[in-house]
DNA sequence: TTGTATGCGTTATCAT
DNA sequence: ATGATAACGCATACAA
């Protein structure tokens, strides 16, 4: 009773052929007798058809599985809906979200080998040494949204964030900030760290020199993160009389929260202090004020990435491949009063 | 070439057994020169493991497929999570865009029972009579979120989005607003009806008489779309004269583009016009002005709907199920000015 | 270590 | 219309 019911069972407890119990359930030619008999054995033991066993019969499609950290993030959202896409009828999308716990990803990896999909993209905030060790072991395909070293043989679509940092703190400059903050997501993640070094490359370049008080960094990339950074930040900059005209967010929710820290404490947007954030996220373009932001074609890497299995199944022995896409800075009303 | 290589023609190739072939690409026992044989042949003519086959070898884990419109729309996104936290990883879930064609649902339905999956969740904006037929015959397990005559017998969890509506009404007439305009959505799908219907119900309720020139239909439930339908029945409020004080809108994204276009037309929020959205999003409490809205609790339906599933997976005889949840007003800025 | 044979749960083919 | 059986692609128990 524990264990699940198989057509099998049902067609003994209905006292036909296993043949006529299956035709009986799938209604190709049984009849009406029979499909009753069948039916009432099937709902009497609680059977329910395995849909492996069936896909194996029929010819199933294949299937690949999708793996972030957060599914809810905004920018995850516009790649599996690329992915989706891209894909088509003909392949199969699961989603799996890895991040409750740590290196579940490396597991995900190891279990595909057990069936759980024909193949994976992932987009990991981490490359840990176990994740690198099961990437170069798999033997089903695996393509890696982000930064990865190219001897891992493993196919890959990657921006450079960092630039991204970059052209946001050009523009600011261009538009003459001059006191420019930070609001840094967690260091220990790869995004994280190249935003980081980003703009420390940038304020160099400008030969700019922000006081380590107007550097700070937000405990995750989410929006209270950088309200509660934002509103540290500003109150900092206050009682210690530091010139403060600008802040850049390394992702939009930590400056759509930065924006709602500056309103609470009355500071005006972006007159007073611009706020920049990256990602470019649909929420950026309908905010008030709407955000300035960076591209980072999210949907384009998910479509590339979506495209690269795609060919990787049409012919497996081909070469890795890597494909980049480009940063775009997008100006609007977070750094620019619009022109009336 | 054009057909997928199994296993058998990697042994084939590699002039060894079927059970070595097996062995020596997941590992278990065999010689270095062993793997080394197989594993060229196995690049060499292309080969890639089935992940159907060792599913069922394996024992592998249920599927269950998340149907929608659109992955894209924030409500569903909230199901989507909420679902995937609640099957937990002992049930695999797959996401499917149905929005691409009409009755693409149906063409799902069907397709489940050609192995897809073990289980279906579905959110079909409209119930067309093929898809009652479909759902009548399925063998395969389906919850509905939505609308459903409980005559079916499929397990289902709605929401009253007729009382939502009622509700922001309720709440601007208590505000002292009397000249309440509405931008509907789409009539020909089941919110848009509901919603429909909620809002002429609350009027009447509330002895109101908006003119005709005051109720207008939106194309889709989109913020572009909102925006436009906006722009007509602000200028055209105008031009005829009609006092207009509040908008209710049947969703957040329809209102977010409504108070896009109030303030392009220099109307301010909320002093000269309250405006209200439904679904609760995310966006609405980080909005500028923040978002009256209602919550349908998209997550907790999500969430209800996966337990509803697991549930008939452990018992598929047990009786239909039904569930409800309760709209909920949130008041936030863009009806009331927040206290000081 | 390697090969042979069986079975996972289902549908399709071929008889009857 | 129904029943016996092979086959889908793979992993493993067993024998060698």
């Amino acid at each position: 009773m524990g264990t699940k019911p198989t057509l099998h069972e049902v067609a003994a407890a209905a006292g036909v052929s296993l043949a006529s119990a299956s035709r009986a359930l799938t209604g190709r030619s049984a009849s009406p007798e029979m499909v009753r008999k069948v039916r009432a054995a099937a709902k009497r033991i609680g059977y329910l058809p395995d849909a492996t066993a069936r896909s194996l019969r029929l010819g199933g499609h294949r299937q690949v599985v999708f793996a972030v950290d957060d599914i809810g993030n905004p920018n995850y959202v516009q790649m599996l809906r690329a992915i989706e896409e891209e894909l088509g009828d003909a392949i199969r999308l699961s989603v799996s979200a890895t991040g409750r716990r740590p290196d579940q990803t490396v597991e995900l990896i190891r279990s595909l080998s057990m069936g759980a999909g024909d193949g994976l993209i992932i987009s990991p905030l981490r490359v840990t040494p176990a994740l690198r060790q099961a990437l170069a072991e798999t033997v089903v395909p695996v393509v890696v949204i982000g930064t990865l070293h190219s001897d891992l043989g493993i196919d890959n679509v990657y921006v450079d964030s960092s630039v991204a940092v970059g052209m946001v703190v050009d523009h600011l400059v261009a538009i003459g900030r001059r006191n420019i903050g930070v609001i840094n997501g967690p260091g220990n993640t790869n995004p994280g760290a190249a935003r980081r070094a980003g703009f420390a490359a940038a304020v160099r370049r400008h030969d700019l020199h922000p006081s380590e008080s107007l550097q700070i960094t937000a405990t995750d990339f989410t929006v209270s993160a950088g309200i509660e950074a934002a509103t540290l930040l500003f109150t900092r900059a206050r009682e210690d009389g530091e010139a403060l005209d600008a802040v850049v967010c390394v992702n939009d929710l930590i400056a759509i929260g930065a924006i709602n820290a500056a309103m609470r404490l009355g500071l005006r947007v972006p007159e007073e202090i611009a706020i920049t954030g990256i990602d470019d996220t649909e929420m950026a373009a309908l905010y008030n004020p709407p955000l300035t932001s960076v591209s980072l074609q999210s949907a384009r890497r998910g479509r590339l990435a979506a495209r690269m299995l795609r060919e990787r199944f049409a012919d497996p022995a081909r070469p890795p491949q890597r494909e980049s896409v480009e940063a775009t800075l997008v100006v609007r009303g977070s750094t620019m009063a619009e022109a009336s």
